[in-house]
DNA sequence: GTTCCGCATGAATCGATAG
DNA sequence: ACTATCGATTCATGCGGAA
């Protein structure tokens, strides 16, 4: 290719592995995703058999690496599989490969699925929760924690339901720098920091895809990690969650699916949310390669 | 040692790496313990570092598999902890070595502490999870699913508040079997089985002694996993947390711990709450080496 | 006896300072 | 430069004393 270049609030149609080196380095401020599985989701993609898991995903991850700014993040949801008896191991295996690759492993959000996936088996319970690896490339790395600041008090409960009436995107429009911090004045003492342990339920709606995760997470991520007007690339899209965050935030999006019907499900949600924001991105713009400072 | 010997309802004094292979082969049914997390404790463990604790704790884990019963289960309470701002990866490393002992990694349960240490920092919020590892020797072991299930509703916040006022000594000491499901007939009530999230407070009263895990922590696993009278061991006794759940739960307890107050204020403790028991841990059985059948 | 408030106390982590 | 120590930050919990 001769030149790299970045269409954003767009999606693109095809393997990540392909079109990821098709971006600029450096072009993108947060990666939110959820991969599949390891064996899980055959049907659409190769349905990876966890023992090949790692070695699908580190191409991956280093393109990753390459496209994301020096002071981003990324948010990397995933969970062992419970491979013949026992938990898989390829996701911790993944985890030492990629600092080989030079991330660094900086935390490990837990996301505790509130109401969980359903059954009953002899030798363990249900799987209510799931790793939210967070990567950066430096040890400082852009964070803004008072946009995510929650009621004194009980975290877990509460902020679901204050968050799902109000706080979603009229909030975010106002003037954005310290707007967190200008809350927790307001109220006094009464905002505190959340900690690494994130209390969602699934959502239980659309029927054709998998449950992957509630528009919540990443849009968690997202406000704890970037700015409005930020670029969010999502590898995975599948039903286009994380645009539909990065959307509702005021964000720009960046979604690769290699499913058509996902891709044109994700389109759909998109242009019933804002219209014009997405006939934009035919004008987005292009950065050619090695010319970036 | 021409015989190995093992004493129930004790507490030896000492090294675990040295007591362990005084113990007879396969002669407890759990294990559930909270090994200094790397370079903590330092006054009282040697702190081991990071980088130098899965090569100490391989051969505990070692000894540990040998001394548990095939049906037997292993719970390891731990965490990563943050090295030069990055979770450390000696845990996973550690997870991967013991699966080549021969351990079978079968759950990862989730420990969600509601109040963990306060704190504020640029790159990460407080940590408010820790893992407890389930290992067991074959796919086939013994779990009592029944004994810990819960009300149905929100088992999260309601079960700590019940259970720490009337869980406790009394209940526990009815008939055991089937506890769960008769309660449930009795109340007239609906209950689920919990998932493997545990949302549990960590103990701050204990003024002298760092508060480790809750006592609700041992005494879940020791429910799931054993029946009254079995034997649950603890090769990092502490301040005898565990030792206390088994005695509470009717269990029997074996405990190491290296540090002599420890031991003392274990002693005291559990002398307090059951006399008679600790005075009969002085005429436990023998067993003698290749005797057993 | 309740309820309410103040206070000490953590298996923490970072950044600065000192050796 | 690299390591060891210390102060600052922060909040859920359970206690004791007070209303």
């Amino acid at each position: 290719m001769s030149e790299q270049r970045l269409r954003t609030n767009f999606i693109y149609h095809g393997d990540c592995r392909e079109i990821l080196p098709t971006f600029p380095d450096e072009c993108v401020d947060l990666i939110v995703t959820s991969p599949p599985y390891a064996d899980r989701r055959k049907n659409t993609y190769g349905g990876v058999p966890p023992e090949k898991y790692v070695e699908w995903f580190l191409p991956i991850s280093a393109e990753l690496k390459r496209v994301l700014k020096p002071t981003g993040s990324f948010i990397l949801n995933i969970k062992e599989r419970v491979v013949n008896g026992e938990r898989g191991t390829y996701v911790i295996e993944l985890v030492l490969e990629m600092r080989k690759q030079g991330w660094l492993w900086t935390e490990d959000y837990c996301w505790h699925k509130k109401n969980c996936y359903p059954g009953k088996w002899p030798n363990r319970f249900r799987d209510a929760w799931e790793h939210c690896y967070h990567f950066t490339k430096q040890k400082v790395f852009k964070m803004y924690q008072e946009a995510v600041m929650v009621p004194m008090g009980d975290w877990a409960e509460k902020r679901l339901k204050k968050l799902s009436q109000t706080d979603l995107v009229r909030d975010e429009s106002r003037s954005k720098s310290g707007f967190g911090k200008r809350v927790a004045n307001w109220l006094g003492r009464e905002w505190v920091y959340p900690t690494n342990v994130l209390h969602l339920a699934t959502e239980v709606s659309n029927k054709n895809h998998s449950a992957v995760f509630p528009l919540e997470l990443p849009m968690w991520f997202i406000r704890l990690f970037t700015q409005e007007g930020d670029i969010v690339l999502d590898p995975f899209m599948g039903s286009g969650t994380t645009a539909r965050a990065a959307l509702k935030l005021g964000r720009q999006y960046v979604g690769i699916e290699l499913c058509k019907e996902y891709v044109e499900l994700a389109n759909r949600t998109l242009q019933a949310i804002q219209p014009s924001l997405i006939a934009e991105s035919q004008t987005s713009y292009t950065v050619p390669k090695r010319k970036r400072k």
